[in-house]
RNA sequence: GCGAUUGUGGUGGAACGGCAUACACAACAGACUUAAAAUCUGUCGGCGAAAGCUUGCGGGUUCAAAUCCCGCCAAUCGCACCA
């Protein structure tokens, strides 16, 4: 009856039923309980789907499948990122729209995730390159301007020479460009940025109310790098203005022997007639500015710098006068870009010291200076304020207290992360709503007047300037001050990639809303997002950016939670069959639609939850792929092996609930793979008994419909069930059924299994200890020796003997 | 340099401190086939003559360690002169 599994003809009857009866809609004014699990929505490249999306989708996937069935209202939504630089980058190539190119990727991408059968609900789609989705973008941007948190400044930023860019820290890890991976190099320029900074705290804290990984938590918190410690103000001899420092160890303050500034220093312009040597000042300034951040910090072996002439600070507590020097190992970028430099108790000062020949004074007892630096604590030594102030308690502590009696310093807090550089200098993301007036300085653009749209334009290639293509747009730059009504300016620059992303999840819980970004009322029922996945790539940018808004959100009374994803998990990369990263150029990539038309849409869905711990990188094969494939035949063709009768005996019932258990709890932990393996063994265990029963069978479908929803549903129909599987109960286990008839338990005699003995269930403790030792296997290694102690446990039995 | 994660058969991987190698892949054999494929049924870690030894290596805790602790080594990822 049941002939060959024909997986074509199946998946697209059963994603058409889907379709048709929008099975997979969340439901409004329902008094069930919710669940919103959440995947992070693609960029829709015109390369398509890749498996990594498959197996970053896959796993809520089922999650929420299985929810559903457990009787959960589920919201699990997708939508685009659709704002972003390959598309505007192809565009220049091929002189189309990028709206015409997005738009077109979209529609591939949802055809291909259709065909994966995925229960996304698509009548909640939302693209962000959208107007009337970007216009809450810019709705929340206009939010962080009159709160103060959007600012200009001109400082030192990352830029992209390739993609012609500002970039944000976060975009630009590791000195390589998050887009086109070219080296970044940093450059002096006007940019607005999100004070992002003022949330760290806010952002760290948070990580305590929410169910994620150690490692992402980890991760984050080592991004935002928290420290404290103290500023302490250095005078400068003959100079009024004086020189502002960090430090985590001003207990050292009297070993500060000279001080260094970072090279792009702006106090040193303001003296320049004063130093004597500015010639050498600027040629060392030349080629630090050459080195790119990558040479600065990587390949630095040798410390290099130049003493400042006619230019010396006072150490603030010995009096002292001590050099300053200019060197690139100070960063502008962190504390105030300038430190007090104490070679006896930090690495990097003592190796300038012994290169520049400054004095090393120990004022920490302990390690031996002779050979490095001492960074450990101790009792302070030659310092002399010592007598006034107990330091053998904390000594920072005890220089904290003196250094704001005397007015010196003061206690600070210093974060790793910057603040968001916000704006960037091209065309396909959502225009900055800012006015520049002459007369009102910076003005938001009006909310009424929202959503400010993208104008269309001829070239998308950015200005030689550094300017976005919109300015190169008249009618669009020229407007009039909302304040005085004024000729005025707009901004021209748009913005980055993440901004869209960082508030999506909201839009999704009401995609139409044309009065407010959600409704108030649907955000209580439905947020937080109970369940988040995506990548790891995304912790210390998307993840980061996410919280923060939604943070903001929080704090300015327009969404009812702190934390926007009260859960949150990642998945392993996909590795190419060779082992190596997929990539292009090596030519390893796997092309998931490719697999649906070999193996079909549950073979790649099944395997890709298959094929290892989910957290974990795992390379594909195309043979275990395979592999899935026949395990799906298998059950398929237990249709052929159902039997008459409804009989069930008490190993098999055993084995069956003993299956749900694993399944409905694996699934839970994302350890899918076991879960899978469990179901094989039950599959096992029919085909050996040669048959089973319909009731059998349907709760095998019930397990398997999350990983294999079309085939499962097939069987479910052909087998003569009217209820389809994605809408019946979730089967529950029963704890009883779980006992089965006999115990097998291994018998040690000092740790080394020698027997295997079966028991009765109910046998008690003693028993099981008398068989042990009766049994014939164990006796030899009982002959002549005292049994000390017999451990029975579980199902193991331990004689000690001696 | 700092931090995190991971080291288990030929391969992907299982194992609340309790019978190491579940489940799969590959390989081998048998059945069915004229034959192959598919399918079904078996066998299947290594070393050792054996007792035994064997979860990267070396110690420790425990009746019992892949699992916990300490010290190495290797790999992967993240951060990186952060003052």
């Amino acid at each position: 009856m049941a002939e060959r599994y024909d997986f074509t003809a199946i998946e697209k009857k059963w994603q058409k039923i889907w379709e048709e009866q929008n099975c997979f809609a969340a439901e409004e004014d329902t008094k069930k309980p919710k669940f919103y699990g959440l995947v992070e929505f693609p960029y829709p490249s015109g390369a398509g789907m890749h498996v990594g999306h498959i197996k970053a989708y896959t796993s809520l996937e089922v999650i929420s499948r299985k929810r559903r069935m457990q009787g959960y209202n589920v919201l699990f939504p997708m939508g685009f990122d659709s704002f972003g630089l390959p598309a505007e980058n192809y565009a220049i190539k091929t002189n189309t729209h990028p709206h015409v190119i997005t738009t077109k990727n979209i529609e591939h991408f949802k055809e291909q995730m259709k065909r994966v059968g995925y229960s996304f609900d698509w009548s909640r789609e939302i693209a962000t390159s959208l107007p009337e989705y970007y216009r809450w973008t810019q709705w929340i941007f206009l939010k962080l301007f009159d709160h103060g948190l959007v600012f200009r400044a001109k400082t030192q930023v990352n830029y992209c020479p390739h993609c012609k860019v500002v970039l944000s820290n976060e975009d630009s890890q590791g000195g390589r460009c998050d887009v086109c991976h070219s080296e970044v190099i940093q450059l002096p320029k006007d940019v607005w940025y999100l004070k992002i900074t003022a949330y760290a705290d806010k952002l760290l804290n948070g990580l305590d109310d929410v169910d994620y990984p150690d490692s992402i938590k980890q991760q984050e918190i080592d991004w935002i790098g928290k420290s404290t410690g103290a500023f302490v103000d250095f005078a400068i001899k003959d100079v009024p203005e004086k020189l502002e420092i960090y430090t985590t160890r001003c207990d050292t303050l009297f070993g500060v022997t000279f001080m260094v500034m970072a090279p792009e220093h702006p106090m040193l312009d303001r003296y320049r007639d004063r130093i004597k040597n500015w010639d050498e000042v600027e040629a060392y300034r030349a080629t630090c500015a050459k080195k790119t951040e990558f040479e600065r910090t990587q390949l630095v072996k040798e410390k290099t710098g130049v003493k400042l002439d006619g230019f010396t600070a006072i150490n603030p507590v010995s009096g002292k006068e001590i050099p300053i020097f200019l060197a690139d190992y100070v960063m502008m970028g962190y504390g105030t870009g300038a430190i007090m430099a104490v070679p006896a108790h930090d690495q990097r000062d003592w190796e300038f010291a012994k290169k520049f020949g400054a004095d090393i004074v120990p004022v920490i007892e302990g390690g031996d200076i002779e050979k490095e630096a001492y960074t450990g604590n101790g009792r302070m030594i030659n310092s002399d304020f010592l007598n006034a102030y107990d330091n053998k308690k904390d000594s920072i502590a005890a220089m904290l207290a003196f250094l704001s009696e005397k007015g010196i310093g003061h206690k600070g807090v210093q974060y790793k992360m910057k603040d968001w550089a916000f704006n960037r200098q091209r065309y396909w993301g959502e225009p900055i709503p800012l006015i520049h007036c002459q007369k009102c300085g910076t003005v938001g653009v009006p909310y009424e007047e929202l959503p400010l749209t993208l104008p269309d334009v001829e070239n998308f290639e950015p200005g030689t300037d550094g300017q976005s293509p919109l300015a190169r747009i008249e009618s669009f730059v020229n407007c009039t001050c909302p304040k005085c009504g004024g000729a005025a300016k707009r901004e021209t620059d748009t913005m980055p990639q993440w901004a869209g992303s960082s508030w999506y999840y909201l839009r999704f819980i009401d995609p139409n809303n044309t009065e407010r970004f959600c409704d108030p009322e649907k955000m209580r029922y439905w947020m937080p997002v109970d369940w988040y996945n995506g990548g790891m790539e995304h912790v210390t940018r998307h993840l980061l950016y996410s919280r923060f808004w939604h943070h903001f959100l929080y704090d300015i009374g327009e969404v009812n939670t702190p934390e926007p994803y009260a859960k949150r998990t990642y998945q392993g990369l996909i590795l190419g069959p060779d082992g190596d990263k997929m990539s292009k150029s090596k030519g390893n990539v796997v092309d998931p639609i490719e697999v649906i038309e070999r193996f079909g849409a549950d073979t790649l869905r099944t395997y890709v939850m298959f094929m290892g711990d989910y957290m974990a990188a795992t390379p594909w094969s195309e043979q275990s792929a395979n592999g899935c494939k026949r395990f799906l035949d298998r059950v398929w063709r237990l249709m052929d092996m159902v039997r008459g009768e409804d009989d069930t005996d008490r190993e098999q019932r055993s084995a069956i609930h003993a299956c749900i258990k694993k399944v409905t709890d694996d699934i839970e932990h994302m350890k899918f793979n076991t879960a899978i393996a469990a179901m094989m063994s039950l599959v096992n265990d029919f085909y050996a008994k040669g048959s089973v029963t319909k009731d059998e069978l349907r709760t095998l479908l019930l397990l398997l419909n999350p990983f294999a929803p079309h085939m499962t549903e097939e069987m479910n129909e052909q087998l003569g069930f009217s209820e389809q599987l994605h809408h019946a109960a979730w089967p529950v286990y029963d704890e009883s059924a779980l006992i089965a008839a006999s115990v097998e338990y291994g018998v040690q005699v000092n740790g080394k299994v020698r027997a295997r003995i079966s028991m009765p269930a109910d046998a008690d403790k003693a028993a099981v200890e008398e068989a042990a030792k009766a049994s014939a296997d164990v006796a030899p290694y009982l002959a002549g020796k005292t049994v000390r102690k017999v451990i029975v446990v579980k199902n193991i039995v331990n004689i000690v003997v001696g």
